[in-house]
DNA sequence: AAGCCATCCAACCGCTGCCTC
DNA sequence: TGAGGCAGCGGTTGGATGGCT
């Protein structure tokens, strides 16, 4: 069978982007959007690249109400409370944070926010160097416990049971990801939606489910501004995401607003004392 | 000053799911 | 109904950079 690649690798190039070809691809998007297909959209846009490397360039760069820099507490603290309750889908978890970006939040994961986490769960770890970032001290806050991973993807991953210095056991997988805990409110990802489990009905303050929010990034669509628009959506609302990540966490005082989410992790794991304000900022 | 090493992050790779024919 | 095309996603790679010795 044998699927044919998206583009002739002798005849695109590849590595960084030059300012040139940044112009010409946002110039061409601004102008007639991605014209039909991102595979045939470098031919259109006189670009000697792959369509796959337009798209991701365009993603992740080039996308008007790009953020880039450092991350806020608040988006460290998004970021680590949904790792821990749906895992590495970044998307999701990009689809939290206006103005980034999944790579971003994946690249900012594996290199500091995973570290933290694992740093303080082997004492005999060699420290990292010391950071430029300004908060040093909220490793702690979303260590999980033990549980399956979620469905849906397949992950090949191995696990390996460790504990944190408190004595509290957490699993890691192959990758070097902590797993995500879900043991008491499943989630069932079926095509691009997810949806709680039977058991975790919407908690909505009226009871419904019918609200929707939190688009992710899967199915996405751009017009012709470069904006996303008609994303698939997750079939539960920031506030439900909320209500499930207190659950999970045990968070009982949790605190949201109409646009954000927030948590508080201080009760994540009842009993862990040194977890009271494992922040610390 | 130079070499080594750790870190960062843009870009790539390959897999999966959806859609169309 | 199955094959092929495409977009999206997540893991990995490698060049650039900066700090340390």
């Amino acid at each position: 069978m044998g699927r044919t690649p998206c583009c002739e690798k002798a005849n695109v190039k590849r590595g960084p982007w030059s300012p040139e070809e940044d112009t010409k691809l946002k110039e061409f998007i601004e102008k007639y959007g991605i014209g039909g297909n991102w595979i045939s959209l470098p031919h259109k846009a006189g670009l000697k690249r792959c369509g796959k490397s337009c798209r991701l360039r365009w993603l992740n760069y080039l996308r008007p109400n790009i953020k880039h820099g450092e991350f806020s507490e608040e988006e460290d603290r998004i970021i680590c409370s949904l790792f821990t309750t749906i895992g590495s889908r970044w998307s999701i978890i990009a689809a939290q944070l206006p103005g980034r970006t999944d790579n971003d939040i994946k690249n900012y994961w594996n290199t500091k926010l995973k570290k933290k986490l694992l740093g303080i769960t082997n004492p005999s770890q060699r420290k990292p160097r010391q950071q430029k970032q300004h908060h040093q001290n909220h490793q702690q806050y979303c260590l999980p416990s033990p549980s399956p991973p979620l469905q849906g993807r397949s992950h090949t991953t191995t696990t390996t049971t460790t504990t944190t210095t408190d004595g509290f056991p957490f699993t890691t997988a192959t990758s070097g990801l902590l797993e995500v805990p879900y043991d008491q409110h499943q989630i069932k990802e079926s095509s691009a939606m997810i949806t709680l489990g039977s058991d975790q009905t919407c908690s909505s303050s009226d009871g419904s489910c019918s609200t929707k929010a939190g688009y992710v990034g899967g199915g996405d669509h751009m017009d012709i501004d470069g904006y996303l628009y008609g994303a698939t959506e997750l079939e539960y609302s920031s506030e439900e995401i909320h209500q499930l990540l207190i659950s999970i966490l045990g968070c009982s005082n949790g605190g949201t607003n109409s646009n954000n989410l927030y948590l508080d992790y201080p009760t994540a794991n009842a009993g862990r004392e040194e977890l009271e304000d494992p922040l610390n900022y």
